[in-house]
RNA sequence: GCGGGCGUGGCGGAACUGGUAGACGCAACGGACUUAAAAUCCGUUGAGGGAAACCUCGUGUGGGUUCGAGUCCCACCGCCCGCACCA
C-alpha cells in the first residue's frame, strides 16, 4: 500500500490546480456569486501560523461556497506600503520598495504552500503604481467632494518614528508601532472628515445593516463613535478680579507666590464669533469669542447645581491668559507635561488654576461662577469647557472639594428626603427628582434635560447638540514610503490638487542611503519638490506627505473585485461582486481598519464609484494562534524547537535511562532558588522534565545540561520565542495536517494554542484517511456520486441519488443503512457547521464518520513494514527512510477485488461523501483521494454532497426516563408514538417500575423524541 | 471606574430554543503486532463506592425558578477583552 506522503502528493495537486487555473474567477453575472477575503497581509517577509489560520479559515469558505454552485471570488495580495520597510532601510541599506517586494516574493512562494484556493491573477500590493495611482484620483475625488479638510493643529507626533499619529494609533499615551510616549506638535495636516458620516457609521451598527457582524465589534464601534446628546450654551462673561479669597488661591496653584502683588486683569473687549461647538479638534482662531464661553453638558438638568466654569489648558481663553500671565502659562504647561502620557492620567489629580474671570448664570442673575482653567478638561471633545455641578458628577465633585467650591445637591435620589440628603461626601449621578431648581424641580432627570434645554434655547444662549467621541482622520504621514497626497503649495493659490492629467504622482526614486537620516528624504528633493503651480503656473512646491497606510486598505477589497486600468475600480464588476460577503480577520482590527474601510466605502459612494455604503456584510473575527513559552534559568526565552522533554517516572517510554535520572535528580537537589522550585513543582506535575536541547544527548548531562521551565501559554510572539514556523510544521507533516489542526483544536473566534502532539494527531488523520480510502481504487467508476450534488438553492436533500431510493428501501436493510444513515448525518452536520464557522464541530463530526467508514469497510491491518510513516521528528533527524515515497512496501495481495465484490455503492456513496467533506479543509488529501476512487475531475470542482433528510429520520428513538429528575432506565419507542403511549411503556419499564414502586405517580411530563420525567411520591 | 464576554474531566473543547453532561481530539493507561522501540490497530479513562448488577456526587461559589438547570433569575468570587477625566 503506497503510504501517503504529503511532500510529493501536495505540491502535485497545487501544479494541477495551477495548470487548470481552477481558481481563476470571472465576473459572472448568470451566476450567484460569493466574496469571501481575509485581511491581506503586511509583507513582513514570513508567514506565521496567524496567517495560515486566518487563511485556512478563508478557504474552507471559499472552497465549500465552490462546491455550493457559487461564483467564489478568492483574493490575495499585500498591505506594503509602511514604516517597517523604512525601518528596514535604515537598519539594513535595503530600499524600501526592494525590502518589501523581495519580501513579496518570498512570502507568496510560502503562502501558495497551504494550498489555497485563491485568484493569484487579482493579486497586487498597494505600494504598485497600478494601485497608489487610483487612490490618489479617488483622493482628488473626495476632496472635491467636501471629505477632506486641511489644516493645523496639535498632532500626535511619535518622536522615534518621526511620525504623526491619528488618535486611534496612540494607545495609552504611546504609538501604537515604536511605543515611544507621543508629543504634542502643531502641524498642517490632512485630514478626512469622517465625523461628517459618523451619525450613518454610527446608525449601521443598529438598523440591521451589519447583522452579519460580532456584537463584540458593533459595541466597539459604537463606543467609539460615542454620541452624546446634550446642550451647547454660552456663559456670559464678566470681570473677576474682585476679592480673591487669598487661602483658596494659593491651595488652586501652590506656583511662583505672586499673588499678593498682582495686578488687576483687565479684560480686554472679547470680539468674534464664538467658537463653534462641534469643533473636533484643537485649531482656533486668533480670536476667541466675545459672548462668553461656551460649554457643552450632557446634564442641563443639572445647571442650577453649577458651580464653577472650567475650560481647558488649550482653550483659546486660557492661551490668551497665558500670554499675559506667566503663572497660567506655567499652570498650562505643567498639564501638558502630565497630560500625555498613559493612565496615570487616572490618578493624576484634578487641579485647577483660577482666571480673572467669572461667569454669569444664565437662569440666576446674581449666581457668579468662578473660572478655572483645569487639568481635567479635555480640548479635544465638546468645546473644552465645561460648567461644573459637583453634586452630580465625580470629577466636579473631586475638584469642588478641593477648590472649596458649592456643592448644590438639585437631583434627589428616589425615596430620600430632602431635608436630610447629602451629597458632601459623594456625588450622585443617578436618576431621581429635580429640587433646589426653580422651574425644573419636581421633573424627573430625563424631563428636566428637556425643560431646561428648551429654556436656553427660548432665551437665545444656546441649543441641543449631539456630540462625537470620533475625531476626523488625520491621514498626513511624514514618511516616504507610502502613496504620495497629490497636491500642490503654492504662495499665491494656497493648496491646490494636482490636475488629474498629472496623476500619477510617482514616488521620487531616492537612493537607499537617504533612509540612513531621519525625516522624510522628499523635504530634501528640491529638483522633485519644486513644481509650479497648476493654477497660476508661479513657483510652488509639492505636499511631501503621503497617506496613512490605513487609507490603502479601505478600498483594497473593491479593487480586487474589480480592477481596470483607466479608473480605480469598474462599478458595474463592484455591483456584482460588493459587498464582501464574508470578511475575515483579527479583532484587534475592529475598531481602526473597519471603520475607515466603513467611511470610505461611502465616500466612494457619494463620489459615484460604488452603490454601496458597507463594505462587508458578514464579519469573523478569528482568535490568535498561541504557544507555551519555555525560558531558561537567567530568564531568557527559549525556541520550542530547541526543547527537549523526557517522562521523569520509571519504566516510561520515553527511553529515560535509569542513571541519567540519577545525575538529574542530584543536579536538581542541590539547587535553591525560584527557578528550581518552579521547576521542580513542573516535574511533579507534569511528570516530566524538560531540557533546552533539541536532541538530548545523554553525554551532556554532565553539568552541561540546560533545563527549561515552561511558561504561560500566550500569543506567538518573536520576542517571547514561543513561534513555530509554518513552513517547518508543512515540510514536516504536510499542509493538509496544519491546516486540520489548526481548525480543529478550538472554536475559530477563540485562540488556540498550538502543540506539537495536536499537529501529528492531525497527521494521523490524515494517513488514516488515506489508510480508508486506499483499498477502494476506482470504486466511484462502479458507483458514480451524482453531478446534481448541492448546488445553490438545492440545500440538503436536493440531490437525489439515482441509486438512493433502491437502497434505502427496508430491503437493503443492515449495516448498509446504518452506513447510509452515517453518511447523510455527516453530510447534514458538516455542511451546517461550516455555514456557521464551527470549524471544530464539523472536524468532530467527520472523525465520527471515519470511525463508522472504518467499522463498515475492515480495512486489513496495518503493513509490516512502515518504517517513516510517522514524519516526526526523528526522520527529520537525518537517516532517510527505507524504501521511501517512490517504492512502496507491497501491501498483501488481493486488493482491487474489493470494489467488485465486498464493497457495496454505500461504502463508494460514504466515500464519496468523505472525500468531498475533508475537501475545504484537506484540499491535497481530498484530490488524491477522489483520483484515486475514480472520481470525475478534480474534487475542488466536484459538487458539495447533498444529505437526504429521508435518511436523517430515526423510525425509532431511545427515550431516557427520569423518576423526580434522575435518569433510571432508558426505553425504545416508535418515532412517531404518540405521548400516551410513551407515557404507558415507560410506566410499563421494568427499571421505572423498581423506581416507583410503594409510589403514587403524580405526573408524567413527556417530550415528544427528547424524554420522559415521572414524579412520583 | 464604565461597557462587554467567559468560568464544564489531566488538557482543547461538545451539549439545538431548559430535556441522557463530558461528543470529538490530545494526553494517560491496558492489550495486539514487534527481537526491541517507534509507528499502527483494539480497548479503558469525571470523582467516589461496590465482586457485580448498580449506587452516590459532579458544569467557579451560595441562593432561587422549574417535573427537569451547564443553560434562566439574584448575589458573590475569578479570568479575559474594549474604553478610559468624553462633561
Amino acid at each position: 500500500m503506497a503510504r501517503y506522503n504529503p511532500k510529493d502528493i501536495e505540491p502535485k495537486w497545487r501544479k494541477r490546480w495551477d495548470d487548470e487555473q481552477a481558481f481563476l474567477t470571472a465576473t459572472d453575472r448568470s451566476r450567484p456569486k460569493y466574496y469571501v477575503l481575509e485581511m491581506f497581509p503586511y509583507p513582513s517577509g514570513r508567514i506565521h501560523m496567524g496567517h495560515v489560520r486566518n487563511y485556512a479559515m478563508g478557504d474552507v469558505i471559499a472552497r465549500f461556497k465552490r462546491a455550493r454552485g457559487f461564483n467564489v471570488l478568492h483574493t490575495m495580495g499585500w498591505d506594503a506600503f509602511g514604516l517597517p520597510a523604512e525601518n528596514a532601510a535604515m537598519q539594513t541599506g535595503a530600499h524600501p520598495r526592494e525590502w518589501t517586494y523581495a519580501n513579496i516574493d518570498h512570502m507568496r512562494r510560502e503562502l501558495k504552500q497551504i494550498g489555497l484556493a485563491i485568484d493569484w491573477s487579482r493579486e497586487f500590493a498597494t505600494s504598485d503604481l497600478g494601485y497608489y495611482r487610483w487612490q490618489q484620483k479617488l483622493f482628488l475625488d473626495f476632496w472635491k467632494a467636501g471629505f477632506v479638510e486641511r489644516r493645523e493643529s496639535y498632532v500626535n507626533w511619535d518622536p522615534v518614528d518621526m511620525t504623526v499619529l491619528a488618535n486611534e494609533q496612540v494607545i495609552d499615551g504611546k504609538g501604537w508601532r515604536s511605543g515611544a510616549a507621543v508629543e504634542r506638535k502643531k502641524l498642517s495636516q490632512w485630514f478626512l472628515k469622517i465625523t461628517d458620516k459618523a451619525e450613518d457609521l454610527l446608525a449601521a451598527l443598529d438598523d440591521g445593516r451589519l447583522k452579519g457582524w460580532p456584537d463584540n465589534v458593533r459595541l466597539m464601534q459604537k463606543n467609539w463613535i460615542g454620541k452624546s446628546k446634550g446642550l451647547s450654551m454660552t456663559f456670559r462673561l464678566m470681570d473677576g478680579t474682585g476679592p480673591v479669597i487669598p487661602e483658596n488661591r494659593a491651595a488652586i496653584y501652590p506656583g511662583p507666590r505672586d499673588a499678593g502683588g498682582r495686578q488687576p486683569h483687565g479684560i480686554p473687549a472679547l470680539r468674534g464669533a464664538a467658537p463653534r461647538a462641534g469643533r473636533d479638534d484643537t485649531n482656533f482662531p486668533a480670536e476667541e469669542g466675545n459672548g462668553g464661553i461656551e460649554i457643552f453638558t450632557t446634564r442641563p438638568d443639572t445647571l442650577f447645581g453649577a458651580s464653577f466654569i472650567a475650560v481647558a489648558p488649550d482653550h483659546p481663553l486660557a492661551q490668551r491668559f497665558a500670554a499675559k500671565d506667566k503663572a497660567v502659562a506655567a499652570f498650562i504647561n505643567e498639564c501638558q507635561k502630565t497630560g500625555t502620557s498613559q493612565e496615570a492620567i487616572d490618578k493624576a489629580e484634578k487641579k485647577g488654576f483660577r482666571l480673572p474671570l467669572e461667569a454669569e448664570h444664565p437662569f440666576l442673575k446674581g449666581r457668579k461662577l468662578p473660572v478655572y482653567v483645569a487639568n481635567f478638561i479635555l480640548m479635544g471633545y465638546g468645546t473644552g469647557a465645561i460648567f461644573g455641578c459637583p453634586a452630580h458628577d465625580e470629577r466636579d465633585h473631586e475638584f469642588a472639594l478641593k477648590y472649596r467650591l458649592d456643592i448644590i445637591p438639585v437631583v434627589l435620589p428616589p425615596g430620600e428626603d430632602p431635608k436630610t440628603y447629602s451629597v458632601a461626601a459623594a456625588p450622585y449621578v443617578g436618576p431621581g427628582t429635580l429640587y433646589n431648581s426653580s422651574f425644573l424641580d419636581g421633573l424627573s432627570v430625563d424631563d428636566a434635560i428637556e425643560a431646561a434645554i428648551a429654556r436656553i434655547e427660548a432665551i437665545g444662549a444656546g441649543k441641543a447638540t449631539t456630540q462625537y467621541r470620533l475625531r476626523n482622520w488625520g491621514v498626513s504621514r511624514q514618511r516616504y514610503w507610502g502613496c504620495p497626497i497629490p497636491a500642490i503649495h503654492c504662495e499665491k493659490c494656497g493648496v491646490v490638487p494636482v490636475p488629474e492629467k498629472d496623476l500619477p504622482v510617482k514616488l521620487p526614486e531616492v537612493p537607499a542611503s537617504a533612509f540612513k537620516v531621519p525625516g522624510n528624504p522628499m523635504d530634501r528633493m528640491p529638483e522633485w519638490r519644486n513644481v509650479p503651480c497648476p493654477e497660476c503656473q508661479g513657483p510652488a512646491r509639492r505636499e511631501t506627505d503621503t497617506f496613512d497606510t490605513f487609507v490603502d486598505s479601505s478600498w483594497y477589497f473593491a479593487r480586487f473585485a474589480a480592477a481596470r486600468d483607466d479608473r480605480p475600480v469598474d462599478k458595474g464588476d463592484c455591483d456584482y461582486w460588493l459587498p464582501v460577503d464574508q470578511y475575515i480577520g483579527g479583532v484587534e482590527h475592529a475598531i481602526l481598519h473597519l471603520l475607515y474601510a466603513r467611511y470610505v466605502t461611502r465616500a466612494m459612494k457619494e463620489t459615484g464609484h460604488l452603490s454601496i455604503e458597507e463594505p462587508f456584510a458578514n464579519l469573523f473575527t478569528q482568535g490568535m494562534v498561541t504557544h507555551a513559552t519555555y525560558s531558561d534559568q537567567d530568564g531568557n526565552w527559549i525556541l520550542p524547537e530547541e526543547i527537549t522533554s523526557k517522562s521523569a517516572g520509571f519504566g516510561g517510554e520515553d527511553c529515560f535511562p535509569d542513571e541519567l535520572r540519577g545525575l538529574i535528580e542530584a543536579q536538581l537537589n542541590n539547587r535553591t532558588g525560584e527557578f528550581w522550585d518552579a521547576y521542580r513543582e513542573q516535574t511533579q506535575s507534569t511528570g516530566r522534565f524538560f531540557f533546552r536541547d533539541p536532541q538530548f544527548s545523554p553525554l551532556r548531562v554532565e553539568g552541561l545540561i540546560e533545563f527549561a521551565l515552561i511558561g504561560p501559554i500566550e500569543k506567538m510572539s518573536k520576542s517571547k520565542k514561543n513561534v513555530v514556523s509554518p513552513v517547518d510544521i508543512i515540510a514536516k507533516f504536510g499542509a493538509d495536517a496544519a491546516r486540520w489542526f489548526i481548525l480543529s483544536d478550538s472554536p475559530p473566534e477563540r485562540d488556540v494554542e498550538w502543540t506539537d502532539a495536536g499537529a501529528a494527531g492531525a497527521w494521523k488523520l490524515v494517513a488514516r484517511i488515506w489508510e480508508t480510502v486506499e483499498p477502494h481504487q476506482g470504486l466511484l467508476l462502479a458507483f458514480p456520486p451524482p453531478q446534481s450534488g448541492g448546488g445553490v438553492g438545492a440545500a440538503d436533500g436536493g440531490g437525489p441519488l439515482s441509486h438512493a431510493a433502491r437502497d434505502s428501501s427496508p430491503a437493503s436493510g443492515g449495516a448498509n443503512a446504518d452506513l447510509r444513515r452515517a453518511t447523510h448525518a455527516a453530510i447534514h452536520g458538516v455542511t451546517e457547521d461550516i455555514e456557521h464557522f464551527r470549524f471544530n464541530k464539523a472536524i468532530a463530526r467527520i472523525y465520527e464518520f471515519l470511525a463508522t467508514i472504518r467499522k463498515a469497510a475492515p480495512h486489513p491491518v496495518i503493513p509490516e513494514n512502515a518504517e517513516g510513516i510517522y514524519p516526526g521528528p526523528r526522520s527529520e533527524s537525518g537517516a532517510p527512510t527505507s524504501g521511501g515515497p517512490g517504492s512502496p512496501p507491497p501491501r498483501g495481495s488481493g486488493r482491487d477485488d474489493t470494489a467488485g465484490s465486498t464493497a457495496s455503492w454505500s461504502l463508494a456513496e460514504a466515500l464519496s461523501a468523505l472525500v468531498r467533506l475533508i475537501a475545504p479543509f484537506t484540499p491535497h488529501l481530498a484530490e488524491e483521494c477522489w483520483k484515486h476512487l475514480g472520481g470525475k475531475g478534480l474534487v475542488c470542482n466536484a459538487p458539495w454532497p447533498a444529505a437526504d433528510k429521508a435518511l436523517l429520520v430515526k423510525d425509532e428513538v431511545v427515550l431516557p426516563v427520569q423518576v423526580n429528575g434522575k435518569r433510571r432506565a432508558e426505553i425504545t419507542v416508535a418515532a412517531s408514538a404518540d405521548a400516551k403511549a410513551v407515557e404507558a411503556f415507560a410506566l410499563a419499564d421494568a427499571d421505572v417500575k423498581r423506581y416507583t414502586e410503594g409510589l403514587t405517580v403524580r405526573k408524567v411530563v413527556v417530550v415528544p423524541g427528547r424524554i420522559v420525567n415521572i414524579v412520583a411520591n
